[in-house]
DNA sequence: ACCGAGTTAATAATCGTTCTAAATTAGAAA
DNA sequence: TTTCTAATTTAGAACGATTATTAACTCGGT
């Protein structure tokens, strides 16, 4: 399925109307894996199309949230980071350069589940586990 | 050890001045095991040092941290909140309520880290490993 | 093509955090 | 104990990110 038509089923699914702004913005990220902030998404759109607005991109992006369509990515800094990619998976963050990166492991998933299954915490139904990796940025050694 | 002394060694060890302010704000912190934030401490403070400045306590948090004395908690909200523990622990974030809980097992720790030395993943070395866990906070069922 | 609810744009307001500069203070040295 | 100085604190301004407001616009159903 073409990428304009999965995203336009997604909105459909949501109940959402498809305006130009939200298949913009959807687009924009589904094709960037930077988890990037709404101001970054606000200015790469804006290039193409100049009547966009930062707010609309706020507004949007919260549409999108408590509709499942994008999560937020929890970091260290005060701004705040999308993915549009909303099932089970981990982040890798890279030290220094500031970049977030996704992780899939179902292996990995499975292995926490089974871990909390065992080692039950009083008060509390689990419904997401994901773990955040943190290191520095390196390179393979060339021998 | 009495807890006033083991904060002024803390400090001494990171070899930061013993200053009122920062013996408050480090003993409310160590007292509280609900992860505040910066306002959140300030406020508690001024009650019984109503002299002490709210930027006062953003600069010393921040010393803090650069310290390796307290870190910050990544939530998804855009405040951000502060924890005194900062050897290797996980957090349980309740929804609804906003708490975060800490969580220690050195097993959970263990299976981590044997899991990325079998999964390598390329191009980084790995420093933290947390699992952030979250769910509703529910009561047991008494029979 | 028209209508109405939903959506957007522009901008003001707010919130949390950081910066600045002047006043104060801890703790080393005399 | 007093003096000195660099470190620290304070108050408030500035800043950056996000949220709220409201009038204008638009999608999609008729």
């Amino acid at each position: 399925m073409n990428k304009k038509v999965k995203i336009r089923k997604t909105l459909a699914n949501a109940g959402l109307k498809a305006t130009v702004q939200r298949l913009v913005i959807l687009e924009t990220l589904t094709d960037n894996f930077s988890h990037p902030t709404a101001e970054s998404i606000f200015k790469k759109i804006k290039k193409d199309y100049p009547s966009i607005s930062l707010s609309t991109v706020y507004n949007t992006l919260e549409v999108f949230r408590k509709h499942g369509i994008v999560r937020i990515v929890n970091t260290d800094s005060v701004t705040v980071r999308y993915d549009s990619v909303t099932d089970t998976h981990h982040h890798i963050f890279f030290e220094g350069n500031n970049k977030i990166e996704d992780y899939y492991n179902p292996e990995l998933d499975k292995l926490l589940q089974k871990f909390f299954l065992k080692n039950k915490i009083p008060n509390i139904e689990i419904n997401e586990l994901q773990v955040q990796i943190k290191g520095k940025h390196i390179r393979i050694q060339a021998n």
